[in-house]
DNA sequence: CAAGCTCTTCAGACA
DNA sequence: GAAGAGCTTG
């Protein structure tokens, strides 16, 4: 097999097989493509089967990147290689084993609104919510906090000093029940009820112990510690272990990612081979300069060099407008004069964010002004309240116990089933420890009931029945439309009176759903429901199956940006308080910022242009802004225009229409 | 009990 | 700019 694309570095780490290793460097040094070439290695020269090869990846995203380089690899042979992350991984093993746990392997998975309903109602119905002390926003962090460390209620019961502690870990034990109830679990019991699998039902796990000779992990500066404790009991039996990250990279400390994962490799695995890559193949000197200027200010980093044997290349630009409008639209130019001037392509382009919200502005301008772009990783779409509306259904459908869903739809659209009904169905539910789906199925025999009521859940629960069944046995996308249809949801939408456009917008998520599972059930003729259910719930909008990725200029958050590269970025809004981001850097300091800033500023490789705007609209009133810290730490020589400016108030005045001026000189000679 | 209205609150990243 | 809470009205 020719390594001949690889470093002295590289090689080692590609061919040092058997037992733990762990690979750390810095970015654009050719991790990702160690991982690769290890699988291909494997495979090409050890005569590895594939499927003994598990390698697992942060985001969808990564994984399916990684699938596609190893396909242009090995040609068809990488077939049976499995590339997940921990979570898909974990859903996976569930859907096998959750019985074990006491679930039924019809579960739902809950998002972060599904919990905070879940907290909500417990809240109401244990009369705490106007206690001052928790609120569910709180006590949903607190949770996911303590999950993230593999904590559990005991954690917060245990603190008697602390009346807040306890009655977060009272909620805590009933968010705990009510989710077993519902047949539901969120996303980080994947991974602790993964874990505890392993842990607790020890022999069944065994098989996967054993099932997996080799195991990757890539990113592994974002794992946490339960994904850590996994990925031991992973490669348990076999040792042959590689990871790789970059401390300074870590950029998901607020989602539990610890860092004593890599400080603690050694420890844990005393036969641990540490590699260093040093050499940089991805950006120019002057972006990787910038870019440790900024990282260097953090205090406690793993020593290690970075450099790169590329051209200097051009300077970093610097764009700023009066108001978010402007600077936006001086980065719209910027693009279209490239575009032009260089003949490169729209997908060259990334124009990266610290927080989803700038995307809306950004979105509007590049429409506007003619340029075609993706967003990529938005979350929203799943998030809305139509799509959600429309998806309950069918979550109720695969799975009666789902209650959050059940509530969300028994009575929308209206079919007269109003709070009364459901207060005294809900006391039957009580009273006869049955869940509310199935008191509806009967709901006339329970006195209670309002008789209209009753009647309308009855017919209710007798219409999720059938389209379980045609669920089962028809094609999902047309059941689907049939049941949306049935239930009204579209005429609901239509005949609201609100503004069109809304309207318009809403329905046309609705049927972006309902198109959604048209190409799923193309792409996989044979999935079912609870597939294609799986899919929506950890798939995000990432997955939107790379239309025509050509062409297009991308836009992204910085922290989905992670792992890629670009021949040129734009990283907006790098404005105090925006980026770095001000809640950020109140609850968890700055360093985590910083290393964001890094992250994005490595995924240049020829040019990278950052902005900002000197006032910026928030809410109603209008707020001026300075500059970030982190462009402070940037050397202004390596600028072509300094931002800030050193020089005086008239100087920079002048440089500003100089520049202005050569910009539409520019512009005109284009057209 | 439903519908329509205003008011408030919220916008940190992801699986 | 969107969604939920809470109010009034029919
Ligand atoms: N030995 C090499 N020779 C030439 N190019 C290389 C070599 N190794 C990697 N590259 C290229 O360098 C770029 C960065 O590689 P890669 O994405 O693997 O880096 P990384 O360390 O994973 O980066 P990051 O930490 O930013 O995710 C890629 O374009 C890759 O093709």
């Amino acid at each position: 097999m020719d390594l001949s694309h690889l470093n002295h570095q590289q090689r080692q780490a590609v061919t040092s097989t058997k037992g733990p290793i762990l690979v750390l460097a810095g970015a654009g040094s050719g991790k990702t493509r160690v991982i690769i070439q290890r699988i291909s290695w494997l495979i090409q020269v050890e005569q590895v089967l594939p499927a003994e090869i598990l390698a697992v990846t942060f985001t969808n995203k990564a994984a399916r990147e990684m699938q596609e380089r190893l396909k242009d690899e090995l040609r068809g042979r990488q077939k049976g290689v499995q590339l997940s992350t921990f979570h898909s991984l974990g859903v996976q093993l569930l859907r096998e084993h959750i019985d074990q746990l006491g679930y039924r392997s019809n579960f739902v998975i809950y998002d972060t609104q599904d919990q905070q309903s879940v907290i909500k109602g417990i809240m109401e119905d244990h009369d705490l919510e106007d206690s001052g002390l928790i609120d569910a926003k709180g006590v949903h962090y607190e949770i996911g906090q303590a999950k993230n460390r593999g904590l559990g209620p005991d954690h917060f019961l245990q603190q008697r000093d602390s009346t807040r502690k306890t009655q977060v870990g009272q909620v805590f034990t009933e968010y705990q029940r009510v989710l077993k109830g519902c047949n539901a679990i969120d996303f980080d019991d994947i991974l602790l009820l993964t874990l505890k699998l392993f842990e607790e039902y020890s022999e069944a796990m065994d098989p996967l112990r054993e099932r997996y000779h080799y195991l990757m992990v890539d990113e592994y500066q974002d794992t946490n510690r339960v994904q850590y404790q996994l990925m031991c009991h992973l490669c348990q039996r076999h040792h042959n272990l590689c990871v790789v990250g970059d401390d300074d990279q870590s950029i998901y400390g607020w989602r539990g990612a610890d860092i004593r994962n890599i400080l603690d490799f050694e420890r844990d695995f005393p036969e641990a081979k540490i590699i260093r890559l040093e050499q940089n193949y991805r950006s120019t000197p002057t972006i990787l300069k910038a870019a440790n200027q900024v990282i260097s200010q953090n205090p406690q980093r793993m020593p290690k060099e970075l450099w790169s044997q590329k051209p200097t290349g051009v300077p970093l630009e610097w764009i700023e407008g009066k108001d978010e409008a402007e600077e936006l639209e001086l980065v719209a130019r910027q693009i279209k004069i490239q575009v032009l001037r260089h003949g490169r392509s729209h997908s060259d382009y990334a124009i990266l964010f610290r927080s989803n919200f700038q995307s809306r502005l950004i979105e509007e301008t590049l429409r506007d002004s003619g340029i075609p772009y993706q967003i990529i990783g938005s979350t929203s779409f799943y998030e809305r309240k139509e799509v959600k509306d429309a998806l309950a259904y069918l979550r109720v459908i695969h799975n009666h116990s789902d209650e959050v869903s059940l509530h969300r739809i028994i009575n929308y659209p209206r079919r007269g089933i109003g709070k009364t009904s459901l207060i005294q169905a809900n006391y039957y539910c009580q009273l006869l420890r049955k869940p509310l789906f199935e008191i509806c199925k009967q709901a006339r025999q329970h006195s209670r009931i309002p008789t209209e009521a009753a009647m309308s859940m009855e017919s209710f629960a007798q219409m999720i029945l059938r389209y379980q069944q045609r669920f089962q046995q028809e094609t999902l996308g047309e059941v689907l439309r049939d049941l949306l249809a049935d239930v009204g949801l579209i005429y609901d939408l239509e005949t609201q009176k609100i503004d069109p456009k809304t309207k318009e917008k809403r329905v046309g998520f609705v049927m972006e759903l309902m198109r959604g599972l048209d190409r799923f059930v193309e792409q996989n003729p044979e999935k079912h429901l609870r597939d294609y259910l799986e899919r929506v719930m950890l798939f995000t909008q990432n997955d939107r199956e790379e239309e025509l990725v050509s062409n297009q200029v991308t836009l992204m958050t910085l922290h989905s940006a992670k792992g890629l590269e670009f021949p040129f970025v734009f990283l907006v809004g790098m404005a105090e308080g925006v980026f770095p981001n001000q809640r950020s850097l109140d609850e968890s300091g700055e360093e985590e910022e910083r290393r964001l800033c890094y992250v994005g500023m490595t995924r240049a490789r020829e040019e990278l242009t950052m902005s900002m705007a000197r006032r910026r609209k928030r809410y109603r009133e209008e707020v001026s802004q300075t500059m970030s810290r982190f462009l402070s730490d940037i050397d202004s020589s390596l600028f072509k225009v300094a931002p800030g400016a050193k020089m005086d108030m008239g100087q920079k005045a002048l440089q500003k229409k100089q520049s202005r001026a050569d910009f539409f000189q520019q512009l005109r000679r284009l057209q």
